[in-house]
DNA sequence: TTATTTAATACCGATCTCGTATTAAATGTG
DNA sequence: CACATTTAATACGAGATCGGTATTAAATAA
């Protein structure tokens, strides 16, 4: 049973004439008589019913023509699914990001790129910096969203988030309240800080943060996320730096003040490995540029 | 798109490995890996990453196979629906019945012949005798079943039921309770009878039975279904005359008695047109036949 | 009876598929 | 590091298949 024999039973089914069948499909009649005549002997079934004159449908050619019907569809779907696929608008793409990138940047890009690509699916991660650059190399994700620098050479990536840092500090505490702080007059603060080794380099922004601001910051604890950060504030354990896109979470026992001064900056990339990105992976980097 | 390169397709997608993909599908390595090659130029799509040591499905590849196994089982599908087709083992036969048919002899043939052939779809239809030689002669049914005898030399019938009549008598009436009647006995009677257009043979019976018992029917009011008929004898319209399987139904206000003497046996007929039977509705004669 | 319509048949040429032989490249081994 | 082995791609030729043209056969209509 081939494909085109199967084109011109439903032809022929819906004309009930071959020579109007024939037109139809582009060939001449004697061909697809011939074609047609082959499908009834390789199913040993009479399809059509033919007189010189007129031709209808037997019982086993109607029950066989909504089949064929539905398989032609099937393979013009297959054929669409390849076109699609070809452009990178259907596929999965796994993104591994940093738990602060989840409430500013990732709605911000993921919101209009489903729009546009609904047929790409987006499976997401919640990693650390660290992780993130060993999943990418081992291909389980295809591409990171995490707070720069970052050193490998084989990797791309390029800044999509800037924004300035702010103090995240209790209620209770004297600058609560206060539109915008020094950075150099919190030398003799406790901190709570990040873990260096689920994002070294985040860590070591901060730190030479404070050193230019005179002082090597005092940390009293570290927080795995900044949410778990903003609730340790609350509880007093000290005060602590915050991205200004996550100073949406707000609690009743903590105060945001503004970091004045300059090179306070939290900056969050997207990276990728340019070998092997799959057709999808490169259609969310491209809309990432897109949208600078 | 061809069938082959879908089936070739998802044999190297299943192997990962042109050389037992090859062979699996019986033919030779490198045309398998020409039509893969072919597949992929129209859809313009790489569907395999091969190096020289190792075969591993693209993400277009992967999105087409489950939609290529789709196409391809249903193909299968639709042979076995056409072998099936071939055998009258899937169709669907509209059989015409006298409303007496429905309690006995229906059931009786439809149970087993449904345990049989799940996939032929009976469709039914209540009709009188005359109007079911009309649709049979119009193709509108393919079988008829119906109170012989039937003249028309086109159509085939054999006997199926043959059972007695018995009598209807009012509670009220005095043979109520009485375990059998001689017919002759009964010429001062009115009766509730059936209209001679709906099945001017099986009126004739009746007729010419009363007449051999030695008299001429009185009739009092016409049923056009042995239900209505029962329901009237119970209202006190008359007595009637119903073949034993009728007589399954019953209501507080009548009686059934026995009809002693010969020649008051009710026959229902299988009736069809050879020409143009269809291979389902051939089984149903054929099993029909067989239950005898 | 004749003209017309329509599917089937006969035959030929072009294309396509498949097989055999061979090549090229990658991996593993002595 | 050279060599054997594995595996997919390439080259080419034979046979099958498909489709085109010309024609035939049969059924209907005039």
């Amino acid at each position: 049973m081939e494909m085109h024999q199967l084109r011109y039973f439903v032809a022929v089914a819906e004309e009930l004439h071959f020579g109007r069948a024939a037109e139809r499909e582009n060939i001449s009649q004697p061909p697809l008589s011939f074609q047609i005549k082959k499908l009834e002997q390789e199913l040993n079934v009479q399809l059509f019913k033919r007189t010189k004159r007129k031709v209808e449908l037997t019982e086993a050619g109607a029950l066989l023509l909504p089949q064929a019907r539905t398989i032609l569809a099937d393979v013009q779907s297959a054929k669409d699914t390849a076109s699609l696929a070809r452009r990178g608008e259907i596929g999965r793409v796994r993104i591994g990001f940093v738990h602060s990138a989840s409430l500013g940047y990732l709605p911000q890009l993921l919101e209009p790129f489903r729009a546009e690509f609904p047929r790409v699916e987006i499976h997401l991660d919640e990693m650390t910096v660290t992780e993130q650059l060993v999943a990418l190399k081992k291909k389980q994700i295809d591409i990171g969203v995490l707070r720069p620098p970052i050193a490998d050479p084989e990797l791309t990536s390029f800044n999509v988030v800037e924004e300035n840092f702010v103090l995240v500090v209790p209620k209770t505490h004297p600058l609560a309240g206060t539109p915008s702080v020094e950075l150099s007059s919190l030398a003799h603060e406790h901190f709570v800080f990040y873990p260096e080794h689920r994002s070294p380099a985040f860590f070591a922004q901060l730190t030479k943060m404070c050193q230019l601001a005179g002082f090597s910051p005092k940390i009293s604890v570290q927080a795995n996320t900044m949410y778990t950060a903003i609730g340790l504030v609350g509880t007093g354990a000290g005060i602590g730096f915050i991205p200004e896109s996550v100073a949406c979470i707000t609690l009743p026992s903590v105060s945001f003040v503004k970091l004045s001064g300059t090179d306070n900056i939290a900056k969050l990339d997207l990276v990728y490995s340019e070998t092997g990105l799959s057709k999808s992976a490169a259609q969310v980097v491209e809309f990432a540029r897109n949208l600078l």
